[in-house]
DNA sequence: CGCCTATCTGATATGTTATAACATTGCAAA
DNA sequence: TTTGCAATGTTATAACATATCAGATAGGCG
């Protein structure tokens, strides 16, 4: 699996490989993923798209798995702290790891027209950033990296 | 005024400069500054901190100057959307710009201990995320750049 | 087995951040 | 003077997030 989230591809593959990996990844580090974890992960999963609590809770309360608000943020609590998931914090909204395992200084691309979202990594301790705080004398601890702009698709014509 | 949210300094005159540069820019560039916005202004101007529309809401309230949520907000968009101030997506809250003037693609360092934010400039088209914004055909129009840390006062024994 | 403990879930309420929608004021140009 | 426009006032509500306490469930261990 590589970036793709401005590209057709095969996404049911995608969604499959990606449950996959974090059952895996569950597994050998003792986490526990429940069935509300588990489902709110397939359906951050179905779209490159960050979606909100509130989207997520709607679809859990459709299947009867929950329908109050500590129901889907404990489950995106879960799954953001073990890097299953990451806020978007310029959306208030949460999307799937594209890179589960890697290290996680994730960046993101969003498409403002069409929601679209590629996640990449970042590299903190390089560039700007990096050299203003070590001359700050500043220690990073995360980084929030996102981009707002317009995706391949979207740029035909739409300047809305 | 050079990147010093994390050193003390003569603040008062720090605030005095910003507002009255505020005020040439807005004189030259024919907006607004009316005493709501500068008011607001000024209150984010009185810390490196950033400041939630409610508690700038506070404020103005106390003051007489409005007391519903569009008062702040209105205000806030008018400095926001003009470069007098930034929105830190990280804290939901806002900060004054400190480098008025300067090309905005604005990085902020903010200690979560003490809250103290200072502000720098980010180079978007640069680095990785510009590398592969440009490999995969996204147009960067706008860029949230935000580390979370420990300030050097906060370093201290202090790992809470 | 039976109990303890940790973890997860259920449920209610509330807190916090942000905007929609509509009415009004005040000033200045036509 | 009327018309237009920018800014405000006002009410209500949408959207996002958490505190708290009670109940269920599953593993570890005597």
């Amino acid at each position: 699996m590589t970036d793709h989230g401005f590209d057709p591809h095969d996404h049911d593959h995608c969604i499959a490989d990606a449950l996959s990996a974090a059952e895996a990844s569950c597994a050998q580090r003792k986490l526990n993923l429940t069935p509300v974890r588990r489902r709110v992960l397939e359906i951050l999963l179905q779209q490159h798209k960050a979606l909100g609590a509130y989207d997520i809770l709607g679809q859990l309360e459709a299947e009867g798995l929950g329908s109050q608000p500590p129901v889907a943020y404990r489950a995106l609590d879960f799954l953001v702290s073990n890097g299953f998931a990451h806020k978007i914090e310029g959306l208030n909204a949460y999307i799937a790891c594209s890179h589960p395992n890697a290290t996680h200084a994730p960046a993101f691309l969003i498409c403002r027209k069409c929601g679209a979202v590629q996640e990449t990594q970042s590299e903190p301790s390089k560039g700007t950033l990096g050299s203003v705080a070590r001359a700050a004398g500043f220690v990073i601890e995360s980084t929030v990296v996102e981009a707002q702009g317009l995706c391949p698709a979207c740029q035909t014509g739409a300047v809305v």
